[in-house]
DNA sequence: TAAAAATACTCCATAGGTATTTTAT
DNA sequence: ATAAAATACCTATGGAGTATTTTTA
């Protein structure tokens, strides 16, 4: 598991859109469509329900997206440690 | 950065020996080098003083060693999302 | 000389990209 | 037809190993 695969999903349920989480993160949209697949598979279970061309976090989804908030602030602090 | 690597990290630092962190996780100790080479590149600064042959623990690494727990204790909850 | 960490390779898995396909509006 | 996500394929980097070297007690 990566910080940045935690961003990625993250960013994604904020945006509820892997498309404008890849332009948010500037990376491609697959790359983003890839973090979330291998996070599902990691996890066990769908994060998202793909309803029509909607997504919608999971109640697993939702769980991970409060420790992956906490996760990525503690990464930040790790930040600081670089100046 | 890795879940993984914070934690080759971890138990370096509590064992203060590469070969013993080695055997706990069960990986080579060429491998525990690397990771924490790249880790202190990531952060910009060495994690341990290399005293002869014995390890001590920098301060920026007893800094990224409480952070390093935390963040692990999070990643361990994410576990209780796969059952 | 013995023990610990670093270095040099080799190999495979993963992350990323572009192009394309699928699906639903 | 459009727009979003998934899939296919390719390439490059990173992580792991074994073997070896360096360093110091």
């Amino acid at each position: 598991m990566t910080d940045k695969r935690l961003q990625v999903f993250a960013v994604a349920a904020r945006e509820l859109s892997f498309v404008k989480a890849a332009k948010i993160l500037g990376i491609s949209q697959p790359a983003v469509s890839k973090h979330i697949a291998l996070l599902e598979k990691e996890i066990g279970g769908a994060l998202f329900l793909r309803i029509s061309r909607t997504l919608v976090l999971t109640e697993k989804g939702e769980k991970l997206l409060g420790i992956a908030n906490k996760i990525l602030a503690l990464y930040q602090s790790i930040d600081t440690l670089k100046d």
